[in-house]
DNA sequence: ATGAAAGCGCTAACAA
DNA sequence: TTGTTAGCGCTTTCAT
């Protein structure tokens, strides 16, 4: 278990240590000096030291992402699709857990050289001083979320107003006119600009809108803040229901479904409820939720790409991209022909 | 963006750099000296160069996790719960992906001292050349999983076979008495073990038992192995269909009941469906999915905690750590009494 | 209590 | 093509 360093190996090959290194990177070396330095390395199981090399080359090969919480799936979901793009970089993929925006700010703050060569970060909250530690940091820094454009980072962006403005001609289409929003806490980055998002497409088209607020973008708060919006709205008579609920994520599509089942209404065809994140959650419920996929995976591996092309030629100019949204309909916004419950199965794809 | 180091610092503390390092570190030093340097250090925005300092301690105060496949919901929770324990004892996470069984060969094999202090690996299949990798690897790995115990590597695993139990023992409390295991492919370590955790339970029981197997544990395949199952049923007329699904995972669960519903098989009135890993699909479904939870979180804060004991003393003795199930018994399986649908509602922990 | 200096393992500039 | 050597930034003896 002891570990062999490359005196050992050069030691063993009969030459420098100089020499082994260059025969082991393929730097110029003779034929039979690479030979004789593979061979002793195979032996001795020789396995370069990283930190060493990270030290002397003044780069980790480790990229970071940091996220407030992961177990959220859409944080999974990209950093899938960030390990995959890095992996085939050349990079690892090191995690950290951010809780609240002050340790985001200290996060970044200790970014120091030393331990990656890059970040991926997905703020909660964007705040000026978060601005000016990611402007300071010694490593590039590429953020997922809304930041203002003349900041001079590499930003990629969800576009969820696009995405509600989606579901919304969606659901106009299929007849709907009385649309609920099922928002949860507006303070937050994604609950206002899905809230905003909404409006614009609500307002545009002359449609009747409700809002109601759950605490938190949950199954159970969504559930909660559904059934109280529909019993309200029974109590007022049947003509006062809302034809359909646009909720601000799937876990409280979800609950808004379960609360308007027991409240025996029924899903489509008395009211409709789509999601958004398009999570595995969407395709398994029944019906199918209609869900908004705001691209995760797809900025997952925009912001690897941008972070990889960033360490590659640190000058160039900051770019912003934003990923399209996409609408995936399923039952439980789909009342016209035959209820074809078969169409719900995107399983192919659940693995 | 110039990065700063222990040299600037003293110079601008008017000390050697031996003494800014002591003074930074808590080592002796007088109150003054330490005073200087601080605020030198704070000024100048100073952080240690994690790589310089890896490599003269030797130890990076990394600590890695490797996995097949991230996105698998049940490897999310170990890695969550990893995250927190890693974090809390001052050490970092690295994510790497392993791919088939030859590459995990190679990860552990190339773990030489110099990325991470210290592996916890979730191993696809167990070989014996995985194993001998891991006894010659240079540092510490805790395996998730099922190894020799004689292996001298610590280990920490789920008890699938017991919680098949769990579940045939409750079906057969509910009443049931002629169970269908729908299993996923049977040469994985998954498959086998519960397998055999089924049948073993069923026979000591006396009940009927019949098998299917889908070629993946999805929901899709679970769906068509389930279907078919029970369209063969049907045929053969009423009498010879199951009464309960025990299904390998959550996944082929979940298709099992749509299965079941497909085929105008109400559950669980007229036939139980149960699953196993208790995730959140578990929780969504509607009725809700009777489920094992075979105590991934747990799991993952366990293997932290051997990863991180081991680290303090290298010496001791390999644990070896089972982790116990636990049944949740949702609306799936249980008809006695009216449906108590409110009862499926475990949101609150949803999160 | 402090400073000088060695050295962790590696790569690269330089000399031969 | 090869070997000698400096040095990445830090911590830690060893003197003082």
């Amino acid at each position: 278990v002891a570990r062999v360093t490359i005196t050992e190996v050069a030691r063993r090959a009969g030459v420098s240590i100089a020499s082994a290194s260059r025969a082991l990177n393929g730097q110029v070396a003779s034929a039979e000096t690479v030979e004789r330095v593979r061979a002793a390395a195979e032996e001795l199981g020789y396995v370069a030291d990283a930190t060493a090399r990270s030290l002397k080359l003044g780069r980790t090969h480790q990229l970071g992402y940091a996220v407030a919480d992961i177990g959220n799936p859409v944080y999974v979901e990209i950093m899938g699709a960030l390990e995959a793009v890095v992996a085939a970089a050349g990079y690892r993929l090191t995690i950290s857990t951010t809780g609240d925006a002050a340790a985001t700010v200290d996060l970044v703050r200790s970014l120091g050289r030393g331990y990656v060569d890059g970040l991926v970060l997905s703020p909660l909250r964007v705040t000026d001083e978060l601005v000016q530690a990611i402007r300071q940091a010694p490593v590039p820094v590429v953020v997922l979320g809304n930041l203002p454009d003349d900041a001079g980072i590499d930003t990629v962006r969800a576009d969820s107003g696009r995405g509600m403005e989606l579901v919304v001609a969606h659901l106009v289409d299929e007849g709907r006119r009385r649309l609920a929003f099922l928002n949860g806490p507006a303070d937050t980055t994604p609950g206002r600009a899905r809230r905003a998002g909404f409006q614009r497409a609500v307002d545009s088209r002359g449609v009747v809108s409700l809002e109601a607020t759950a605490r938190d973008f949950t199954i159970a708060e969504g559930y909660g803040a559904a059934r109280t919006l529909l019993e309200r709205a029974l109590a007022d008579g049947a003509a006062s229901l809302p034809d359909a609920i646009v909720a601000a994520n799937d876990l409280m599509g979800i609950g808004a479904i379960h609360a308007a089942d027991d409240l025996g209404l029924r899903v489509p065809e008395d009211i409709a409820v789509t999601g958004v994140d398009d999570t595995e959650l969407a395709q398994v419920s029944r019906p199918g939720l209609t869900s908004v996929d705001l691209g995760a995976a797809e900025r997952g591996r925009v912001a690897a790409d941008l972070l990889v092309a960033r360490l590659a030629e640190p000058d160039r100019p900051a770019h912003s991209v934003t990923v399209a949204p996409t609408l995936q309909v399923r039952g439980s916004s789909r009342v016209a022909g035959p209820r074809a419950l078969e169409d719900d199965k995107t399983w192919g794809a659940a693995g």
